[in-house]
DNA sequence: TTTT
DNA sequence: TTTT
């Protein structure tokens, strides 16, 4: 491939997130994302900029957006962008940019019960079902930093 | 600020950039940039998937844009995401998603004649042609990686 | 240019930021930030792998880490890397990469007393002390995401 | 994970890659990739910077490298960072940050005989298992940019 | 040396 | 529609 797409983006939710499970059990979730940047121009003034964008969760990472995130949550996004386009029933052609969520951490500080584990989270778009055993959808979300086998080994030949 | 908006893309010019200069004599450039991700789908078959993106640059990165870059390039660009809504004339809402970019960097290989030295560009989308004097425009892009001065000196005191 | 040299943290410093000031009164901030990435592996356990970084900012970033960084402390830091080689007093060649940041967010949540206002930091190497008055020496820091003059006006002419 | 650990490189290789097998005949690649950035300083003199940096790569990646980059190719790399501590033997403690890449991308124009397929190239820590031994470890290594199943399907129910 |  |  000779093309990249990638899309970081912090931000919060501005609802709750909108999860639905398609044929085959697999959660898509979708979401409004607020990034507000503030900085001075050139008077001094300070200015406050805020960009609204659509975000799409596939598999474990949509099952995690159900479980753990709201209204507000803080998130760091890592994704790409995806434009989808169709005609409405007026026959006018729309046009919609997501951006499709490889990569999710949650940022919000935990005051929770518990033990907090569950706010060890981190997947990616790739779930790999394939590998686990039945019953198993939407586990385990070998993610993109995943290493690769071997490299914990300390023996770089280098 | 508690937010980031961050967009990294590396692609082809769909289209020569169509570069229109505002009042005050500045420059937005704007064009089609495709992103071509290619991978292997579960089954092993090679799947290519382009994604279209629309890309603005203003100022010195839209010179830049103006000078260099053509249907086809090959360019790496940072920016951020931003929507722009509005109404058509028959009262339609319509959104519309670009990358406004603050770095370019062109890939393509210079076969050039000459220094080759127009090859070196960067910038930002942080201009400051209020620093310069009348008739500068599109100058001295100070950019993102312009390092503090005083950094090159080699004397940290830690 | 042709290059790149991009890093994107988000983790919790090791101490507070060690700030000093060289001539000019320039402030230079260190700390140590750690990321921790946790990923289950084929197995499916749980594995937690913890990576430190050295973290360097310069001027209006370094005064804002001294304001409100401290052990603990949750950032976001965009930057590059920068590998600085010396010998120490035997002689032998030392190397050291850091990570000079362009951008901070400081993403704890704040419980603070007071308005909060201070909450809203961000910054950037590229300080542009040229344009401001006279002992205004790291204020008024321009960063990464300021938009080019005359963006925000709506008159995109496409 | 609340951690982001990630680098963003486009440079190009000071030597043909170092490609070496380790037990299980994992590949495992290693080059020095120089990033070169050029901007004006404050004076307008156009400076040119360049930094070295240690690219690791492993698997499929590692097989790429070795068999399509060489001195000189220029390449997008993503990865993290990783430092690795040792003693000599002198006893001298040492340090070492390298950048293990999880995607590759060849920026260099392809002037190829053929048909160039091969120089669609995009890979993670994950591979193509295909390519590997018997034995099969490390299979599956599902990468950074393989969309979920039935993310093609364009049923979004939104 | 951090954090969950 | 969020957050500071």
């Amino acid at each position: 491939m000779r093309g990249v797409n990638k899309v970081i983006l912090i931000g919060n939710l501005g609802r709750d997130p909108d999860v639905q499970f398609l044929e085959g059990n697999i959660a898509v979730a979708k979401f409004s994302l607020a990034t507000t940047e503030t900085f001075k121009d050139r008077a001094g003034k300070l200015i406050s900029q805020t960009e609204w964008h659509t975000v799409v969760l596939w598999r474990g990472l949509a099952e995690l957006a159900q479980k753990y995130l709201h209204k507000g949550s803080l998130v760091y996004i890592e994704g790409r962008l995806r434009t989808r386009s169709w005609e409405d029933k007026e026959g006018n052609k729309k046009f919609a940019t997501e951006v499709v969520g490889d990569n999710l951490v949650m940022l919000d500080k935990r005051m929770d019960v518990g033990n907090g584990d569950h706010a060890v989270h981190h997947g990616s778009g790739s779930s790999t079902s394939g590998q686990q055993g039945p019953g198993h959808h939407g586990e385990g979300y070998p993610g993109i930093e995943i290493p690769p086998m071997g490299e914990a080994a300390d023996d770089l030949p280098f």
